[in-house]
DNA sequence: AATGTTATTGCAACCTAGTTGCAAAATTAA
DNA sequence: TTAATTTTGCAACTAGGTTGCAATAACATT
């Protein structure tokens, strides 16, 4: 695993993480960063601060990518159990703090579990 | 919502659903049925049997969809919320026939829960 | 500060899952 | 058997994501 370089696109990329709190899709990033630099590279970057263990992906609806970095979780272990939640209102995506059960099933040996709930945020309930 | 007919194509589709009781990925389906129909036929058909109530979707790994005909489910009822498990060595994907319990989470109101398990089925366990 | 080594980037081309419009063919109701 | 409506095939397209490669930027060393 290679040393991975703080180039002035990964500080871009990183100081997007820092400054707003919820996950980003990549899509979202590629048409954001438009200009300041390549769709490769902001797929590149994000796999490898994702190596890293920076941040984390998940799938959101339609199996689109998305990337945060989980400000609730310990900086280096992105291991734990949390469920993403979509809003089907204004389309944000957070991760939340709590832990999901993962219910134990006969004859399987479960290793990871993508929990993505949907519903109305915060700012969007009635 | 019209009326969907029972064609040569769709009938071909339901007896897959009908012999094999496990999830199948709308990119196997079209492979498989290569030399009998279109893709395009495939994917409208799976929607039409979706719409009707027949067999449901949801997402698997890299945001695949997969089509199953869930025999646990109550026949016209597939609004419940059950697991979907994912095995990474022989790529089965299954059913799963337990509750979830959704997590109540402060400020958000949670309409549905996907939630997709990883790990090794009971053919593949070791 | 200049050098060499290695990692990163941009670009263009590509891949694959999934969608669309439309005319032709197949179902079903009358 | 006809008429109305749904379904199908086809070809072209969209969009997310990947790849190979040459040019460039980082960084450790001198």
């Amino acid at each position: 695993m290679s040393i991975i370089r703080r180039t002035k696109s990964v500080n871009i990329i990183l100081s997007i993480f820092e400054d707003r709190h919820e996950a980003q899709s990549v899509v979202d990033l590629v048409e954001q960063l438009k200009g300041q630099m390549n769709k490769t590279t902001v797929y590149r970057i994000l796999e490898r601060l994702e190596n890293e263990g920076t941040i984390h992906s998940f799938s959101g609806t339609n199996g689109l990518k998305w990337y945060a970095k989980c400000h609730q979780c310990s900086t280096h272990q992105h291991n734990d159990i949390h469920p993403h939640f979509e809003c089907q209102d204004c389309g944000k995506v957070e991760c939340l703090d709590v832990n999901i059960a993962i219910p134990k099933i006969d004859n399987h040996s479960i290793e990871s579990a993508d929990v993505l709930l949907k519903g109305q945020c915060a700012d969007c309930i009635g």
